[in-house]
DNA sequence: TATTCATGTGTACAATTGTTCACTAATGTG
DNA sequence: CACATTAGTGAACAATTGTACACATGAATA
């Protein structure tokens, strides 16, 4: 018979997290994601949801937090990897292409949320993307690749790279995750788009 | 009591689909949607679900055709409108946004279906971008302004346009509807993003 | 040690779900 | 007109859902 056992605290809270993850890495929305079924998912029973969320919504929420998390690492390797400038652009698509593969469901989450359901869920992401894209634009700024830009424009275009990232994100999730070729293609399309986006932003001054 | 009353052929796939397009415009998300619920909005009996779809999915492909249908119309009201080349821009974002905001169900249920449950739907919106790119593409070789791009160069550009006005998709469709002054702010940064685009598609050849 | 509190479990219930079935009216075809 | 087909209806079904409640137990606190 099933006993009760409290070990860590927030242990069961991770497991439901997960497990919604869990099922939105299989191919499920979160939106269509059931209380109930992620209890089943977790393997506690379904009473257990309240002891930590609202409702699914606030679930969402919760991981959009997590999220973040995830964000900054990759945000932190992207920086630590810099290299040389030129190869910069290329770097960087690798580094987030390989933070997309080692943590799918959660980037898969982040894609669903952004036309999701919850306006909260919604309005979170966009907020996680805005702050990922003024740190890269400060970044940018340091490493004075960009001096002509204004303030302004810099961090348009940054804006714009990290919706290009983003979108590229639905491609990569799109397909298989041990298709190397695709995934490849996807790199390298990535990286082109970016290529272009930042000859655009050299040129900018002249045709702004 | 209700009469049984079949009028048009296909009055009642109408319904459904309208009725589907209509629960999306309230804020749900396709993925959430259930038969039953469905049919309730059209002011149908569940039953008359499978006369004229399989499944949920089913339905969901058959929009992404009308869907279809809406962006051609889109792409013929642009080039008609397309009076001097350098407005070029500014008119085909500004077509772009009223359409949107014309049938912002059916745009929202794309902007859902790009990271949706259904596979087959996922790719057929992604089919239907394609399209459109390549159109454009098709649109700009003929305007002689990007001579100096290879073909791949020129779909590549075209491609990150379509993707970068379908991720305005999901700002636009976050603001409310009479919302003008946030619609404007949208408007103006999608034309800035692809003024940007253009830039760097100009001054490719020198950096590819 | 005694008590409180957070976190787990099991039972229960009305509501809603997808789907099947038999029935019926309107339409198109001969 | 007769008749087959299409497209609507309503009743029924087991299954699943969200949520409320009472209860139990480990950990923290006093």
């Amino acid at each position: 018979m099933a006993e009760k056992q409290r070990r860590k605290p927030g242990e069961t809270r991770d497991k439901l997290m997960n497990a919604a993850l869990t099922l939105v890495g299989k191919g499920r929305h979160f939106a269509s994601l059931g209380i109930r079924e992620v209890t089943r998912q977790a393997g506690v029973v379904p009473t257990s949801f309240y002891r930590h969320f609202r409702n699914m919504d606030d679930l969402g929420l919760q991981l959009v937090d997590e999220l973040g998390l995830v964000l900054r690492r990759m945000m932190r390797e992207a920086r630590a990897n810099v290299s040389q400038a030129d190869k910069l652009i290329e770097e960087s698509v690798a580094i987030f292409i390989s933070h997309a593969q080692a943590n799918r469901s959660f980037f898969l989450f982040m894609a669903q949320g952004l036309a999701g359901e919850s306006r909260a869920v919604q309005e979170g992401i966009r907020s996680e993307m805005r702050f990922f894209a003024t740190e890269l634009a400060n970044d940018l700024r340091k490493l004075r690749l960009v001096d002509h830009l204004t303030d302004q424009d810099l961090d348009m275009t940054c804006d714009l790279v990290v919706r290009s990232v983003a979108f590229s994100l639905t491609d990569l999730l799109g397909v298989s995750a041990d298709d190397d070729y695709q995934i490849e293609q996807i790199r390298k399309r990535t990286t082109r788009f970016l290529q272009l986006i930042f000859v655009g932003a050299a040129h900018w001054q002249s045709a702004g």
